[in-house]
DNA sequence: TATACAATTAAGCAATTGTTTAATCGTATT
DNA sequence: AATACGATTAAACAATTGCTTAATTGTATA
């Protein structure tokens, strides 16, 4: 709630279709500030946002597997699971290393578990 | 990694395309157990998968604000706003409470913002 | 060296998502 | 009662996402 302490009307040109509220607009400055303090979380976050990764990293967290156990266990095709692996590869979630013809992941990251464990206790609530 | 301890090979009738490894089924039910732990969680992660929604959840946690005042301070329409608040009261995350012609929203549940920190964390440690 | 197989990549597709504009609803003010 | 305005809803659209099949790569084995 941002309450008006300086009566100066807010003049957005771009977008005239907003409020005619008076606001100060250091505040709005400052929450603008805040805001983008959140700015670049959301790429993990939709990383997460896929109930078939979440699962990977869920399972990567118990024990290495390759990408045939994965398949296996989510009953998938190894397309679409190498296709996750792919991004949280490039998120530098997983590590993998190649045993002859196997490539084995495991989890590079131990925040995904607390993540995981915050949502847990989320839902733990009754929410 | 599911090792191989019984000699017993997985016929896997609706994929036939999956690798030929030797697995005791009970190690694959197991993790299929196992990853049906997180099976909704992920609906929690998408939302916070959106960078708006991060955004929006981060900011009703320092102050209440009305839909207009959320506009403003992220640059988008009423209506735009009004859509992602929209899924945010599905799911319990903001309350909101109408004062005349104003509608405020504030955070309803504490566990976003844990699970923002430990998101900022992940990032912090120059991931 | 040829074959087999795990994994990856490429291309195409259906489904979902986020935004826009326009219309409607609800409350307050004149 | 009529008007104004904040908020919501509806419909339509572009962009993105996740999956499928097919082709390719890399490694081991016969």
């Amino acid at each position: 709630m941002i309450r008006i302490s300086l009566r100066q009307k807010v003049i957005n040109e771009k977008q005239n279709d907003l409020c005619e509220v008076f606001c100060p607009g250091s505040q709005i400055e400052k929450l603008k500030e805040k805001a983008s303090e959140v700015e670049g979380l959301s790429e993990l976050f939709r990383v997460l946002g896929d109930g078939t990764r979440t699962k990977i990293l869920y399972l990567l967290a118990q024990e290495k597997l390759c990408v045939c156990d994965l398949a296996m266990i989510l009953e998938m095709t190894l397309p679409a699971v190498s296709h996750h692996l792919r991004l949280l590869k490039a998120l530098r979630l997983v590590r993998y290393q190649r045993e002859g013809k196997m490539v084995y992941y495991s989890l590079d990251d131990e925040h995904i578990l607390n993540l995981i464990r915050e949502a847990q206790e989320h839902f733990a609530e009754g929410k």
